[in-house]
RNA sequence: CGGGAUAUAGCGCAGUCUGGUAGCGCGCCUGCUUUGGGAGCAGGAUGUCGGGAGUUCGAAUCUCUCUAUCCCGACCA
């Protein structure tokens, strides 16, 4: 590509709107332009990227025998009635009325229709596993976009959806997935990790996300610093502390602490570390039908922590004895029952008000802790599990924090920030029952289908590989996905003949070799240092400068965009210099 | 959806308090000079001051209202 003949739209100045790395660069670098909140037009450079990672997705789900198909992004709303999600979805399913007054919706994933295809196209076992794809715009109107293409409201998606006669078919075809994800995200050349993530409200099943490590990522995850472990943090084991629990020592005390309503306050009053306080809070509990019936109040539940340490709340959501979704219990309920507000609680003496104590496994482990007293302005200190607060139940209820043993056995806990790029999971049967999606098997009888279904957000791979790979000068594109891999820059074209029919004769020749080369072939007005400032913000990572001075030395100068220094190789070897230094 | 902020040329901003008919830098256009790191000189174009209503002789500026955008939080198959 020749400059003079492409949509150069660098900008010096950081739009204000822009906070995070990757947004601020896009648009510097004239990648995207934002229409409306959560909605950007490519321009031809982004777009450049864009098609990259598409075309690598494409060619490894290819390879794993996924089958391409383009599926509308207008949907009806009779297929998410048939599922339910048409009322279960919230305010983030966009909808619209035809002309004549049918209620349609734009698609924010599309389980729904795969189904409805494979219901109609599939009939027998004998054409199980088969898995479809598409790269397909979707719409999600998020209640804040933001991040530019990182969060937007509508974005690329690469989806797929694999369907199965059993579970042992389900679990293979998963494996594979997972296999073409990692080479994916090796073949962008972008440092990820496949985590174990919650499988939300499906359960059971496995779920894997792929993250891009990056600062700015809105996930945190969890590491082993030595084996392969990685979780979302909100799905790693906290492990119980090993050995049996101290003796008590101390004797049980309540002393005076006003004015003192968190951990850190009570801290800092009584100068002790978080790890001897123990933190108490009252969820609602799971109600029987009875109760429900009777209309009776949610029983109160007590999810009892190291002062250190964090509520997960999908842990605990998972319990039992405790309400889905979780709630936390009111102030005036809490009095109600307990006497004292949220500022002084503790475990003392709740079982006897029929108050269900669920221990975290750390804070099960502490002797001669310091808990609130259940009475305002008033702790306890030197209490002790058993002696003086009984419990009801030990769980893992807290978050892992850095330095936790591995729940793997392995090492420990180390926690990165990921950016969410790819996500994995075994849907079994949720759809493929609500749609009667069956095929007959072997024996001829109606079995309904059990999917996978795997996607990748195409677009925000874009936003999290510049997030992973950037500099003060701009973009560092891995070569796999970058927009041009090479850029030329002539020096003083316009006099000397020699400088242009060199520039010239390589252009060709390196594009005719495959190679994406962008071709500074702007006159005299645009110095070389624009040049060179353009395309470092543009990211290309591989550059030459092609100028008298070099040529009668008998030289070509090259720049690698991730190394300071620059070399010198002679005019016969660059080409073969260049095909060995670009890896795409 | 709750809280906070902003809206003036393509971009970044000043002007608003104290009302008098809009300015700076970058970018853009023309000419001359310059040419290995975002050039210099000279000339030039570009605005419903987010929209509407009001106060006033007069509104970018004061009042009311609507809208859009951004930030924090909640939410996120």
């Amino acid at each position: 590509m020749r400059a003079t003949q492409f949509l150069i739209a660098t900008v010096k100045e950081t739009p204000t709107d822009a906070v995070v790395v990757s947004h601020q660069l896009m648009l510097r670098a004239g990648m995207i332009r934002k229409l409306a909140s959560g909605l950007y037009t490519w321009l031809p450079l982004g777009l450049r990227t864009l098609r990259k990672v598409e075309g690598i997705v494409r060619e490894e789900m290819n390879r794993a025998n996924a089958l391409e198909v383009l599926m509308p992004a207008v949907q009806p709303a009779e297929l998410w009635q048939e599922t339910g999600r048409w009322f279960q979805y919230g305010g983030e399913l966009l909808r619209m009325k035809d002309r004549h007054g049918r209620d349609f919706c734009v698609g924010p994933t599309h389980e729904e229709v795969i189904t409805d295809l494979a219901r109609n196209e599939l009939s027998s076992y004998k054409q199980l596993p088969i898995t479809f794809y598409q790269v397909q715009t979707k719409f999600r109107d998020e209640t804040r976009p933001r991040f530019g293409v990182m969060r937007s409201r509508e974005f690329i998606m690469k989806d797929a959806y694999s369907f199965h006669a059993d579970q042992d078919c389900l679990d293979a075809t998963y494996d594979k997935m997972h296999t073409a994800y990692t080479n994916i995200f090796n073949r962008f050349g972008l440092d990820f990790r496949p985590v174990d993530a919650d499988s939300g409200s499906i359960g059971g099943a496995k779920s894997h996300e792929f993250h891009v490590l990056a600062e700015s990522g809105e996930d945190d995850i969890a590491f082993s610093d030595s084996s392969d472990f990685a979780a979302n943090v909100e799905m790693a084991e906290a492990l119980a502390p090993t050995g049996a629990r101290p003796a008590p020592t101390a004797t049980l005390a309540n002393i005076d602490t006003p004015e003192t309503h968190s951990i850190e306050d009570v801290c800092t009053l009584l100068n002790v570390d978080a790890k001897t306080v123990i933190k108490t809070l009252i969820v609602l509990g799971a109600q029987t039908e009875k109760q429900i019936k009777a209309e009776e109040a949610a029983p109160l539940v007590a999810l009892v922590l190291r002062g250190d340490h964090e509520l997960n709340e999908i842990k605990a959501e998972k319990l039992a004895q405790v309400a889905e979704p979780l709630a936390f219990a009111s102030e005036a309920q809490i009095r109600d029952i307990i006497g004292a507000g949220t500022g002084s609680l503790g475990p003392i003496g709740l079982a006897d008000k029929g108050i269900a104590v669920i221990v975290d496994r750390s804070a099960a482990h502490c002797a001669d802790f310091v808990c609130g007293a259940n009475q305002d302005g008033q702790h306890s200190t030197g209490a002790n599990w058993e002696r003086d607060a009984a419990i009801s139940e030990v769980a893992d209820l807290r978050n892992v924090i850095a330095g936790d043993p591995s729940p793997c056995g392995q090492g420990n806990i180390d926690i990165k920030r990921g950016i969410e790029v790819g996500h994995i999971f075994q849907l079994g049967t949720k759809y493929s029952a609500a749609l009667k999606a069956s095929v007959l098997d072997q024996n001829g009888k109606d079995r309904t289908l059990t999917m996978g279904c795997y996607g990748i957000g195409i677009s925000r791979v874009v936003a999290a590989a510049i997030e992973q790979n950037n500099d003060d000068n701009g973009i560092i594109w891995p070569d796999a996905i970058a927009p041009f891999t090479l850029g030329i820059v002539p020096m003083g074209a316009h006099k000397s003949e020699a400088v242009r029919e060199k520039s010239e004769a390589l252009y060709a020749e390196l594009t005719g070799l495959g190679i994406d080369v962008f071709f500074d072939d702007r006159d005299k007005k645009t110095s070389p240092g624009v040049k060179f400032a353009d395309m470092e913000l543009m990211g290309l990572p591989h550059r030459i400068v092609i100028s008298d001075r070099g040529l009668e030395a008998g030289t070509i100068e090259y720049k690698n965009r991730r190394e300071a220094d620059k070399q010198e190789i002679a005019v016969g070897d660059i080409v073969e210099f260049l095909n060995n230094a670009i890896q795409a």
